[in-house]
DNA sequence: CGGCATCCGGGAAGATACTG
DNA sequence: CAGTATCTTCCCGGATGCCG
């Protein structure tokens, strides 16, 4: 029976401990619970999306993160109007201002001498990570407008004054536009291997100004690994 | 039998996924982790000293964190010369650059609208939101060093031309020293208790330059709260 | 005493199946 | 599509005990 189901405990294992960081690991220190905040810096998602997005979580745990996160005033579920009234999930205002400590953190652990960069990556995470490691010194001179369509989701970025925006939407009119997969994406701005011969071998597409995209991709400079400790 | 005990797993559970955060949270997304960090971000600690800095930590979870740690090169275990040969661990390089994480972190956090301040905090806790809550710009022409004696650790502050040096070691010479518990230490900082009622009630000791220290703790200002979305 | 191994109970995470 | 139910696995927390 779901007599019980009132006297909800609700007491996660909490740290005893009035250090922010102490608060901040209750709020966010959950076996995924940062990987679902950051799935949801771009935009609303759907619970599908986000269970598509995050490899390997299960539905009932992404079910009580959603909640936990939800309880802690850092998303709310939002319902869509009738057409099409599919259920959201959005981050606050504050659950938006996440983002620094999201990007500082990815920033920190791209230094790690045993980051494997093979593995699946979501598109959110490409796209995060561009806000991330985006050098404004390098884009002397350039200004311009990226679309990035990866799967079934599609992004626009634009360059000016050695300032990078980047959002969710349509990339209609953009001057390059990359289609692929966000893995592969990813190689093109961070694996060194040249553009052109990413094109030549069918992995990536890109329309547009190729001129343009293939200066867009040295904009993303990745920080010197740390050097390895005594590993085994 | 431990005959088996050669197929050691050593795999924890790694998130399938080659974003930074993804690979962070492999790092140091354990529970307790970046807690153990945290306390040693002012300098090496013996094991006792963080079991007795994490409220609640037990030694075996203490033991498994340090492990998981330095196998990832971010701690080493170092031991000490002879003369008090005691064994301690201690960041790496890297493992310090996790610093601007942990602050950006607590910034964050500190924002929480349910963040209850009156819990116990370590010494180190209460130096680094020094670190991270300085606000220079209220230092105008402020210049003189400050002692801290946290029970039985020491650590001593510096500020000059607007800018915050604070380090674990002795005090002496300090323009003014606070002694006292860690706790109150954040009160007289961030609750606005005013210092002299603190030090009337025997809460809180300053030597030495009592204006000089009634202005120092008017340099670290809390971050507004967010406001509270619909909670229980 | 410091550091670590071991055993155990409870609970969170993972996987799968099922329902509205 | 959006979760819930159930079962298993494994981590966390606490206690004890070994060993230098």
């Amino acid at each position: 029976m779901k007599l019980q189901k009132i006297t909800k405990k609700e007491k996660h294992r909490l740290y005893d401990d009035a250090c922010g960081i102490a608060h901040a690991l209750d709020l966010v220190g959950e076996r995924w619970a940062l990987l679902v905040m950051r799935e949801l810096l771009f935009g609303p998602k759907r619970f599908s999306d986000l269970r598509d997005s995050l490899p390997g979580i299960s539905a009932n745990v992404l079910t009580q993160r959603l909640e936990g996160l939800e309880a802690s005033g850092l998303l709310v579920k939002r319902k869509l109007p009738p057409p099409a009234a599919s259920q959201v999930y959005e981050l606050t205002e504050w659950g938006y201002e996440s983002e620094p400590v999201i990007r500082t953190l990815g920033k920190w652990a791209a230094r790690s001498p045993m980051h494997d960069p093979t593995r699946p990556v979501s598109s959110v995470s490409i796209m995060l990570s561009m806000r991330t490691m985006f050098d404004g010194a390098r884009t002397k001179g350039f200004a311009g407008s990226i679309g990035f369509q990866l799967e079934d989701e599609s992004f626009v970025g634009r360059i000016a004054d050695g300032r990078l925006e980047l959002e969710r939407g349509p990339h209609d009119g953009a001057d390059a536009v990359f289609t692929g997969t966000a893995r592969l994406l990813a190689a093109a701005l961070y694996s060194g291997m040249p553009l052109t011969a990413m094109i030549d071998k069918n992995m990536l597409k890109v329309d547009g100004d190729l001129a343009l995209a293939k200066k867009f991709v040295t904009f993303f400079p990745l920080p010197a690994k740390a050097q390895a400790a005594s590993n085994s």
